[in-house]
DNA sequence: GTCTATACAAAGATAGAC
DNA sequence: GTCTATCTTTGTATAGAC
């Protein structure tokens, strides 16, 4: 079927993002994963490398994007609560080597043009982020200003609790940042 | 005079480290960047890349707990506003390019056997950090458990930081999460 | 201790048959 | 649309002269 072996390369660069990050990939890994053959990456990607990135880390942008707007907004409390159990199981997957694939866009690129590009989005991506769960706060009775930075400070704990339990190899890191994330939705602002 | 080529190989990793990562960095940016000869790399470091990753990492980790361990302790919120002001041009240096090196070592690498002693290195970083911010916010004043909580979570939010203005090109990023840190240290536990 | 030259492997990118 | 084969570049690693 049309669009098959593109989806499963997708899927596999988003693996792949998460194991070894933009330089650490190759095709040979994108290959194995998907099954495809070697010639099929530019008939689908023309642009290469660059653009089978972009695509995998837009796709796996917005699958976490429509998971955060899923979270229940009953409180500020409930929020925070669920958002932790989300990534939870994530954080669990980072320490066993996986990690953030849109975070990968941000690390072991220059300043070439094409590195730009992936910055971009990258930065695209985190604000998407970062304003679902502020919309989330908010419509649980959070003010305004006290929701985009909260939202914020959650993200980059999240992005920081990624760093933490890949080096660790555990989750432990990552329990005294959930507690304090519950501790400071309880004085906002 | 003896260890002066083999001190600058150590600086520019660092510096190639924080801008490429360990697998977009290559032999030939640290070359360019200490003005040494090919031969030279494996003269200093017979264990090649892996090696010399490694003692450029440690060397940074030492330098930033050092930095963290002359930060002032008269009070909890004083010691974390000295320490937002002391990250604030390090992360000003991320979003323009640059980036933490310890945490390059937890990106970008598999499940090799020298992947592992990488993150391993890493993760004694980290602890070092955390141990070294959570003595100072003891020795203002804090309570053991409160301390050690908050100093891991600086930690995650310095990192989560690098990440997002690495992303965003600038410090935006860093401002909410600034104010976050402040107001939880005025509710602490 | 430092340099030049080079072997060897891996990765990205293409061409062309089917 | 999919496959095999190959070109080119880059990067790690090593050998040997000075």
């Amino acid at each position: 079927m049309a669009g098959e072996t593109r989806e499963r390369m997708i899927e596999a660069t988003v693996t792949a993002l998460q194991h070894r990050g933009v330089a650490g990939m190759s095709f040979t890994d994108i290959l194995a994963g998907s099954g495809a053959a070697r010639g099929a990456i530019y008939h689908h990607f023309p642009g290469g490398k660059a653009q089978l990135v972009a695509e995998a880390a837009e796709r796996n942008g917005c699958e976490v994007r429509a998971r955060l707007a899923a979270l229940p907004a009953d409180s500020p409390q409930g929020v925070v609560a669920a958002f932790l159990e989300l990534v939870r199981p994530v954080l669990a997957a980072s320490a066993a080597g996986g990690g953030c694939a849109v975070a990968a866009l941000t690390v072991g690129v220059g300043s070439g043009g094409d590195d730009m590009t992936l910055r971009q989005i990258a930065s695209t991506a985190f604000t998407a982020w970062g304003d679902q769960l502020a919309e989330r706060l908010t419509a649980a009775g959070l003010g305004p200003d006290a929701a985009r930075d909260l939202a914020t400070t959650l993200i980059a704990l999240l992005q920081g609790a990624h760093v933490l339990c890949r080096a660790a190899g555990d989750l432990e890191p990552f329990e005294p940042v959930a507690r304090t994330a519950m501790t400071l939705v309880a004085h906002p602002g």
